[in-house]
DNA sequence: AAAACCTGACTGGTTAGTCAGTTAGTTACC
DNA sequence: GGTAACTAACTGACTAACCAGTCAGGTTTT
């Protein structure tokens, strides 16, 4: 069993930790360095996770749930507007900054074959392009997005852009993430709607994107 | 001075290292680690290189020079064929995969703002996007490129799909990088070539026209 | 012989995890 | 409504392992 001050703490080391390996990736981050940071001892966080890698888990358990409700929190086939998710996403990253790019980092730092955490990060990136692809195949099938287009590829690509930009995020984090994450949404709007390629794009109820 | 010998062995460590930091990051590879695959002692490679970072620095020394080689293979101003040129660095990923990510793994690692490899980096990054700004500016100038995308963010998107894209292949290397750089590359040519249709939607109110 | 190269042994500092014991809160029972 | 038994939460002190860098001396190259 757990108390409610119990779990009030766990959530708490789960922030503090995960706005610190965001920072300074996981073996950047001591066990000391978080505990200090929440006002508890060392051991407390022991006691509460078991060992570090517990607490990277649980703070991925944290963030998969997160970002899940961010990103599909339109259901699972959002359609072309998935454009104007992502960048909302973006644009949301000012209100959060010590956030973003953790799992870029945890990436980076776990790609050693003999590292515990990377079939959980390679299964996570698999089922995000899945699920991206899926939403792509089914715009094609409802005819608003061109059939030329490979959706696995495409939602490849998208990923690849969004990772890399918290990557580009993490070294300087003025760079215009939000307005150039609006203009690539409109441009892919624009080259991927099934009419496009002629005279232009009738945007569709939906398919509107949110300046940055 | 330096021997024959002394330089051979000096760069025999820099690819070691180079292999094993892509792969576990520099705070996961140990200087233990790189002496035994190289078969020499931990303190030799303190000799060659004073202190760790000592040593990482040499291999960004190496790794600057090896990929403005590629990327700048033909000039500071390749024009709209910079898409082909990525897309063919891309496809070379397959020869060397242990390199691949070494620059993104190194970033992740070092976003602290203490860290002393940071503004290193970060130098890097900026330098890149200026530069694929201005070849970019100078292809809308010779009426190569549409004029109403801003250089600076399409720089920007480059950059974070070319970066995003190593990071998904460190976590799996199987994806089909090349065919999806290629696709990517040739929709960028397709879109952004000057004679592309530039009515209907996109990004911002009043799009400027290209003159000429 | 001088200089460059390299080693084995060592050190000081760091860190994840252990452990025995303390405190706070909750339940059970009279 | 008081107290005894129990459990979750937590601490301070400790340890074993690890690791970058030092050093005194040996070997190879020029």
């Amino acid at each position: 069993m757990s108390s409610r001050r119990g779990s009030d703490r766990r959530e708490e080391l789960i922030a503090v930790a995960t706005r610190l390996i965001a920072r300074n990736g996981s073996r950047g981050t001591t066990l000391a360095d978080i505990a200090h940071e929440a006002g508890v001892s060392q051991a407390a966080v022991v006691y509460h996770f078991g060992t570090k890698e517990g607490l990277v888990n649980a703070i991925l358990d944290a963030r998969d749930s997160f970002e899940d409700g961010l990103i599909w929190r339109d259901g699972p086939d959002p359609g072309m507007r998935i454009f104007g998710i992502i960048s909302e996403i973006v644009a949301s990253w000012a209100d959060h900054p010590d956030l973003v790019g953790l799992l870029g980092v945890l990436i980076a730092e776990n790609v050693g074959d003999d590292d515990a955490l990377r079939p959980r990060l390679a299964a996570n990136y698999r089922l995000t392009v899945d699920r991206l692809a899926t939403t792509l195949r089914s715009s094609q099938k409802r005819g608003e997005m061109r059939g030329d287009v490979d959706p696995q590829a495409k939602a490849i690509e998208i990923l690849a852009y969004l990772s890399g930009l918290e990557l580009a995020w993490l070294v300087s984090s003025d760079i215009p993430a939000a307005a150039t994450t609006s203009a690539w949404a409109a441009e892919q709007i624009a080259n991927l709607g099934s009419d496009a390629g002629s005279s232009g794009t009738t945007a569709g109820p939906g398919n509107s994107v949110p300046k940055g």
